[in-house]
DNA sequence: TATTGTTATACTCTATAACTATA
DNA sequence: TATAGTTATAGAGTATAACAATA
């Protein structure tokens, strides 16, 4: 039995439902994605960190959290770990003592730079089938259901 | 610290990745159904795995693996306890004695008949900020990526 | 030799609760 | 009382390798 066999479930009511087409799509990239950054020793979570902490907006653990749809615990671990490599810092908010904001380090700004380069080559592939105004449609249409 | 002040995230290069998009779009949408789904006993994957079982389609376990992302030993759980729930059922392949066919059981058959208004119900939900021209564009763009 | 299904195992991811220090 | 970060732990999800039966 030949591997791509399955594409006759194409046709099922299955493969038209978006939820399914969705999962499908971000394993495919995700995987993708991991596969590539683990060569800068990041992965797609760590990566979303070390961006959001090169943006400027020093975000704190816990709106790390919200956005990232991850658990308070879990960024403890994704920081201790960008920390150690010294890609991030745990910057004492100066209007609450509870509060760590993250930013990177020069070291985290350059690796951030060019990991993100490998992320977008990596989309461009993911997203190989679609021309550029379909990319931009799907971008659009994703943010406009999760933003 | 309000909980929505996230959102300023929302300007951030991450925000603009498609692949970052795509998995939040998931894990809000799967959150949404296996809640959903669970009211019926099922989670996304054993909603998936039924709904190729009652399609008529007859897929092999190596092809369920194949067409969900899933691997082989996954499935073999997925399916035992599809089968204890006497949901589906294994049927040998006439043509090769390794193979077992995964089929619907009559209680399967009604089953997924109403999980799938269920799952339609979530989608629609989860969607709610497309028009529906916007949602049949969406799926024809994942789709174009993933099958 | 290669493949289907199976079992066992380990590793990652995710969710939960409890603790501390601050507010 | 409530919140930010931390720790510990358990459950779910995922990946890998090895095995028996069959091709």
């Amino acid at each position: 039995m030949a591997k791509s066999d399955a594409v006759r479930f194409g046709a099922s009511d299955l493969a038209q439902e978006t939820e399914f087409l969705l999962a499908r799509a971000r394993a495919a990239g995700t995987g993708h994605a991991n596969s590539r950054l683990l060569t800068l020793g990041l992965k797609a979570r760590s990566y979303a960190v070390l961006s959001l902490a090169a943006s400027g907006l020093e975000p704190t653990q816990r709106e790390l959290a919200e956005f990232l749809s991850l658990d308070a615990s879990q960024i403890v671990a994704l920081v201790d770990h960008l920390e150690k490599t010294q890609l991030v810092e745990r910057h004492p908010a100066p209007t609450d003592r509870r509060t760590n904001v993250i930013v990177a380090t020069a070291k985290g700004m350059e690796m951030y730079s060019r990991a993100r380069d490998v992320a977008q080559a990596t989309e461009a592939e993911s997203l190989a089938a679609l021309s550029d105004s379909e990319r931009e449609e799907l971008r659009r249409l994703l943010s406009k259901i999760t933003l």
